[in-house]
DNA sequence: GATGAATGAGTCTTCATTCAT
DNA sequence: AATGAATGAAGACTCATTCAT
């Protein structure tokens, strides 16, 4: 078993970080253990070990890759050289933070909720939710800006509703992970209103 | 073995919730051990375990004493026969959130996002939790109504502001949790827009 | 259960270092694991850890209380006021050293042996056996000082044969542990010649 | 698979077995993992394991190469037809031991300790160790009767010293040990006196 | 009612060893 | 011969809970 190619090690490590989430996602993250995270992932114990170096780092990986997937996902929709108006925008983030979602049982929302839950006590884990969130509401200042020059919205009055859009979205993301699965048109009804 | 009176059991059991969320202020609740809550309470372990029958009861029963101690805050604004104007209403919510909150280390938006972390593993929690969301919303819709009868917003149009109202309540609650304490009138600023 | 007294407690204590020094002596201390101890000892896991903080300080304990209990064997032989001649001296030594010394498992000859091999990577360790050597080594040179006042030995050429005598007793143990339990005539026999 | 030459086997056995020492010094056997050796080694867990059966093997291996490197130094010193007089023949030890002693980080000082400490709880350690302690002594016994024959030492009286000696030795091995290295001459005055 | 010492199942992690390549 | 990823048994330690006093 000569060195494994970097692909093949960051299969694994995604192989793992799969795993983690859907325990995670089952039980959350205090209540799953080592032992939990190794037989989801048909792996041993030493094995998780070569890849990560203790639960703490782990989990740390879990939430970056979480966000980073989501970023994936978020990106082309928020940076597009002429945005979504803003009706169809809604729904095309709806349709990402509850369909795409949900693949490998990573649910978005929830994942956001547990960041929220560990980020008062883990600093590491407050910069990545913190970094996430900085992205996202930047991106939607940027679009705003676009949307007013294009006259999607009136350009005059009160100057950016952005603040006013990424808090609904946080307590959309809080409900939505709430409610549970729910549709794309639904959520974006929600959203809109 | 005398029985103690109601009253004196019930100041024990406040005495421990209390002593609890300055725990889970400080650690988050799974890092906080019963050890930590049975030395800050200043009790012996079979004392607390004379009033909860375990931790997890006594998790559910600070959960539910914090959204008491929220609603009892809440209610008299939120239920006034002649609801304060819009923009009022939300200093005084935001107070409320932000500076009464704070008695006994309590943090409510911190409590908010503990509960929303716990509640898609946990269903009480998950009740707890949705029980307040529901008052609130119930009470602004209410209070919505009213102020479109005296005019303080327009009757027609969209008909119902407080379901968007709500959802940029949460993701406030999201947000000053995160960014830490801030005073009622930054917040009002903030919430309002 | 209410508070133990400090004896009960100096007697667990004990308790769990005589078991200690029982599987020490059986297996050496690196293959003794806790729950050998804890076997041994009659408890439970937590109860062990609730008198020691961790198998690194027990050990600490273990020897330190076991270069104590050589020293209350030793220092009424060494501080007499009218020190044993020469001869004798030695059978007395000898005799601590190879008889009470085998109380309860704990060979002293082995626990010196361990200590030498731990000290050099344990400057604890390396402290609590430097200590002993120091006190023996200093007790030799005032006994032979009034040797020398009373006429035991000669007073003059070479001053002091207590590092001669100290060196040959570290050289005692190691032969005397190594070989196995010897009585203390043949024993002293050997350290006088 | 072609086989290696016994000569080149041989070789890597000695990469291997300096590599251990060269850990051991560091951090003792206990605390040296397999992983320890092998990257000191430069070489993969299976390449060691091709020629040492295990870590038990090894560690046997070492101790063995260690007293028999010991032995190639003193044999030449201590079997010579005119044996050196008393004082040079102590010098010309204690240099083997603090100087020659130290090539490849290989203390024979700490050599012995680590090896008293293990022999009691591993038969073929204690066999190793005593078949060196062995040699020396009886090699020390020869040269004592050939001192009294040339008159280098009183050849009546008690008639031999080298078991004193000898002890005084093994005092002297536990001390350099312990205080660490120091120069030949001073090591020879301490064995003197 | 109250105490706190004791319990022991469960957790994370390490490490000697193997074996497919 | 050599590699190094993988294995899994074993180890140290924690902590919710109990119960004799």
């Amino acid at each position: 078993m000569p060195k494994i190619s970097e692909e093949k090690r960051q299969a694994r490590r995604d192989q793992i970080l799969a795993a983690s989430w859907r325990c995670f996602s089952r039980r959350g993250i205090h209540s799953t253990s080592m032992e939990d995270i190794i037989r989801e992932a048909n792996l041993s114990s030493g094995a998780v070990y070569l890849y990560f170096q203790s639960k703490e780092e782990l989990c740390l990986a879990a939430f970056s890759s979480a966000f980073q997937q989501m970023r994936l996902l978020l990106v082309p929709i928020l940076t597009r050289e002429e945005p979504y108006p803003p009706s169809i925008l809604v729904r095309e983030i709806a349709k990402v933070i509850t369909f795409h979602a949900q693949r490998d049982q990573l649910n978005f929302g929830v994942a956001f909720l547990m960041g929220w839950g560990e980020a008062p006590f883990n600093p590491k884990v407050k910069e990545l939710v913190g970094d996430g969130q900085r992205m996202y509401r930047e991106a939607l200042i940027a679009i705003v800006h676009k949307w007013q020059k294009r006259g999607d919205i009136p350009a005059y009055g009160k100057p950016a509703t952005s603040p006013k859009r990424f808090s609904r979205f946080l307590g959309f993301i809080v409900q939505s992970a709430f409610i549970g699965e729910i549709d794309p048109d639904t959520a974006a009804k929600r959203l809109r209103d």
